[in-house]
DNA sequence: CCCGACTCTCAAAGCGCTTTGATAGCGCGC
DNA sequence: GCGCGCTATCAAAGCGCTTTGAGAGTCGGG
């Protein structure tokens, strides 16, 4: 069922049934009713193709999904973040279009999109300390919005963003308190903008401190369960080991449990861990009372809410750049406790 | 620059250019590589959405992305598997459309992908023992490929399945060749097709060994880290506690597996597991020798597979039903060992 | 009674592409 | 020299929608 076949049904023309079905005001209350109801009987859909050919609107927020060819992970909190972006493009009436592509595709990628015109904006992911993809899209005029920051960005552009390094900051603040000395770091990437912020937490939370950072203490890999545990494991058997761990995702301080637990130590007790968790859906940290120490912050509702951003700015585009700070939340949990005395 | 102001430039008909570039043999050699040359020079790309009207093919598939109300968790396999065939759909010039929808409006969503034409077919996500969307998109017409298999199905479909049943088969064989006789079932829920046969294997296995199955050792769950941990706390804490686990994936594994240690208890010596594992990028079951001996299948070769599948189908609709069965590899960890012996 | 204002509806153009059916040009054989 | 069969190209219709600009009808005020 087209347009053209409902007016015929209905014996009204095809501008008629169209306004009425979008609400355009010079209508007769009675005529939109019919058209409505007929529309529904009929299940009728206008065909997004003509619709957004004929509007100029595409109705679709892209997402590009890099594939690294290095190391092939798939970015696990896009499962997440995703999900709840979704939720807003439905209730908005926008599709979601997803590219995979190698990594170093990605700027073709952005252009096509663009010169198809099959979406009105993208959310970027993952951004770089110094990423590229900011100039290029605002270059190419695609409106975007960044889940996360880019320091080094020479331009404006609207994003959505946890404080990493508050976060990162309270929790160093609160092993240090709890007597903690030798705290390690267990990072992400970082050329990742997100682990350089988390990384600037926990070096100031230890300046503050009146500590200096250790190199030996200080890691920055792909966030694995198997980093988390070789890295736990070496630095536990180094001449110095650390009393705490900070680490950068739930998946790795699994990784740091396991090797606790292999060295007989006990967490919470001998080794203390606070990490950082995404709220991911299907990797709950404990179900009723936290298993880990962490800051929290859920991805779902950053999807969720950056969606709706960048579908504002979609709307009017002479909007001023948009930007939101979350701040995460800290909940205490059984990984953590007083320092060990050990002399 | 559009194909107006293409064929403008180079003083040609539209269809003239329209032609050259899709590759239609009447057209001179050397016309083509000059609407070629200057195509490639303006950065020339149709637009999506005028081409799809014009061609009635929407060059998108569809997935369908159901969020349960009751349990809110986005299948981690997701992500793998739209990795997989995101790139398969990347190389074939399909884009990906993704919706999130409560798990209720599923059907109205299939009908309104199949009314507003968007998309060209659709991949079904985690089908169940007697699924109702296998008519629903049957009966609409739009062309589909099942991850998985509904056992119950009374029409033909097309699909793309790990052989479960012969997996857990020879998983349960392991374990019993290895001695044990408890043993686990942590399944995932059983109104899932996979869990169902998953299930069937572990019990033609126990039977073939003359072995009954014992209610109090099975479960069936939605597949959390806590799940694996709470039923591996009660059975071994249980009167007649089982010597060996067999978890449906590595996340209820790593639930088990915490649950041994709290009880002091040593994995691959006390208690055994086996595990099935999708292979998920970010979820790597250890990473040179494998810590769980486990059935394992990558589900992003099968997403892979899956959309190639599809977009056959979607180039011929007057094909018979496809099909494949793909066999999950056993490996052995460092999870498993000769049951104990208590007597 | 006429005219302007207002309401409701319509025909047609346009969005950017593909595809059909037509045409111009050319060499060849009879 | 004419017609035939090719090749290379084109104009125009059509895909299903929105939107512009115009027209038909109604009503009330002067």
């Amino acid at each position: 069922m087209n347009l053209k076949q409902l007016s015929e049904t209905l014996g009204l023309s095809q501008t008629t049934v169209s306004r009425a079905l979008n609400g355009y005001p010079e209508v007769n209350e009675e005529t939109r009713r019919r058209v409505m109801e007929a529309a529904r009987r009929h299940d009728y859909r206008p065909n997004t193709r003509a619709k957004s050919l004929a509007t100029g609107r595409a109705m679709a927020i892209g997402h590009v999904i890099p594939i690294s060819t290095k190391h092939e992970i798939v970015n696990p909190i896009f499962a997440d973040f995703i999900a709840g972006a979704g939720e807003t493009y439905t209730k908005m009436g926008y599709d979601m279009l997803l590219s995979v592509v190698p990594d170093a595709d990605q700027a073709r990628c952005y252009r096509e999109m663009k010169a198809k015109r099959n979406v009105d904006g993208v959310i970027l992911h993952g951004p770089h300390f110094d990423d590229s993809r900011i100039p290029l899209l605002t270059e190419i005029g695609l409106p975007f919005i960044v889940h996360g920051r880019s320091t080094n960005a020479a331009l404006p552009y609207s994003w959505l963003d946890v404080n990493s390094r508050r976060a990162f900051e309270r929790a160093t603040g609160l092993l240090l308190d709890l007597g903690h000395r030798r705290i390690a770091l267990l990072n992400g990437l970082e050329h990742m903008d997100f682990a350089l912020r988390r990384r600037a937490g926990y070096s100031a939370a230890l300046q503050a401190a009146g500590l200096e950072t250790d190199p030996a203490l200080m890691r920055s890999e792909e966030m694995t369960e198997g980093y988390g545990h070789r890295a736990a494991m070496e630095m536990l058997r180094g001449d110095a080991p650390p009393t705490a761990f900070l680490t950068s995702s739930l998946i790795i301080a699994l990784g740091v449990r396991r090797a606790v637990e292999e060295l007989g130590l006990k967490m919470g007790r001998d080794v203390s861990i606070v990490t950082h968790d995404d709220e991911l859906s299907y990797l709950r940290n404990g179900e009723d009372i936290p298993i880990y120490t962490a800051v929290r912050s859920s991805v779902r509702e950053a999807g969720r809410m950056a969606a709706e951003m960048l579908i504002r700015r979609i709307a009017d585009p002479t909007l001023p750049h948009l930007d939101r700070l979350l701040e995460a939340e800290l909940t205490i949990g059984q990984s953590t406790g007083p320092a060990p005395d050990r002399n």
